[in-house]
DNA sequence: AAATCATTTCGATATTTGTCGAAATATAAA
DNA sequence: TTTATATTTCGACAAATATCGAAATGATTT
């Protein structure tokens, strides 16, 4: 939980879960999206990872992140129990 | 939204919303539940405040403290939105 | 095999953050 | 009007974090 929310505490990488809404998409794609170097977007996924809300596939020499929801229900039921 | 997340990435911080969920507290009783001092604790409720999910009375000599879910909507439809 | 491209790791740095004790403020009680 | 109680503000400090350029790793192409 601690990690889930680490994560999504920063703009760079809750932009990057609403890219990867639209569609899964390589690391160099995703960092050109930004104004911030290579290096940063790559922790930046790395942190997401993390908390297993991307997920990444290696495809020849690109690496393919992709959305991963099945946690995002675990922070709305911690919100949702907060309303009961 | 930003401030929002920055204000539940810490474990005290949300073990507050949780306690608030069941009753109103002022900030000694809510201090009294936390090994860190009561300047640590009142730092934490600062930054509650600002992010609107807690709200705060002044009440003689206390001040009270309850939890203000409407914030907690707004981010369940952003994770919502991530989902759709 | 050498050169190129995609991505990550490394080392360093500036900023942010959580924490503390002491002091300040505000209200209540004696 | 002192004294006590509740809470916040202040100043300082250590730990965590975001960022960078350079170097390393891994895969493709020539």
């Amino acid at each position: 939980m601690n990690i889930v929310f680490k994560a999504l505490n920063d703009p760079i990488r809750r932009e990057i879960l609403e890219i990867l809404k639209e569609r899964d998409m390589t690391a160099g794609d995703i960092s050109d999206r930004f104004d911030v170097g290579k290096p940063t977007i790559s922790h930046h996924l790395d942190l997401l990872r993390q908390a297993h809300l991307v997920s990444s596939a290696k495809d020849g020499q690109f690496v393919i992140y992709s959305l991963n929801t099945t946690v995002v229900d675990e922070i709305m039921k911690w919100l949702l129990d907060l309303k009961k």
